[in-house]
DNA sequence: ACCACCCATCGACGAATGTCAATCTATGCG
DNA sequence: CGCATAGATTGACATTCGTCGATGGGTGGT
């Protein structure tokens, strides 16, 4: 469900007569919708931005959690938070390998959104 | 500078040593990492998510408030308040004719994002 | 001049969020 | 078995956020 790539401009259709037209154009499911939002929302704070980062720029685009607190200077449960938020929103994939957590980047949600976000841009295509 | 293209990875560099090595690696700067994420955050609400994708897909990729008010099923007040929220956020442009105030897709900040996003997934570059 | 209309701002309220210290679970080593 | 380590969970707290009703500020029609 997280992973999916819901298109941002389904439908489209609106009378004219000026300005406030009814404007039933919902435009997006409201379904839809909330579910961009949960995506954004895990990217909507700079501690998850940088965590995002350094695991993709990790030599083996992965890390465990003592590689992560330092760097974004937050303290241990903190970092797990966030961690966690990010692997709810299909963002990161954690793996237990002996007592570490290794974190890498979920392959297909990064580019999902930028699908969704790419749709609305081009709207004049 | 809210339509700034921040990259995401500007420099990467780790030690190796096994899992908890220092991890140094900063990867984005914190204060480019805090500004990817007000931009994300303006997106991180479901209702902003459909004003959005409601003004893209306008005719004239433009609508006045009174158009957005019934689609999201939101007062009046708010959603002028999330208007506010993307225009500040450089997603939007606010432009005042007549009595109505029109707002557009701000061509520029969407592509950043998105730019800024596929950094993140194009690691193996 | 008055009034109707569009929209922004203000004040208030409940809900969600980010953060930490303290604690718990589990894995591995001796 | 006992202990140290990695990480998650809990509880608490301050802050921010989303929402609305009420009000204010312009603009245009009559």
């Amino acid at each position: 469900m997280t992973t999916t790539a819901p298109a941002l401009l389904p439908l489209a259709a609106s009378a004219d007569g000026g300005c406030c037209a009814p404007a039933l154009t919902q435009a997006v499911e409201p379904e839809v919708a909330q579910e961009l939002a949960r995506s954004f929302k895990a990217l909507a704070d700079p501690a998850r931005v940088q965590l995002l980062a350094i695991v993709a720029t990790q030599p083996g685009a992965e890390a465990c959690v003592c590689d992560l607190t330092e760097p974004v200077g937050l303290s241990q449960p903190t970092v797990s938070h966030h961690l966690k938020i990010l692997t709810e929103a299909g963002l990161l994939k954690r793996e237990q390998r002996g007592r570490w957590a290794y974190f890498s980047l979920a392959s297909g949600a990064l580019p999902a959104l930028v699908g969704s976000l790419s749709s609305v841009t081009q709207v004049d295509a």
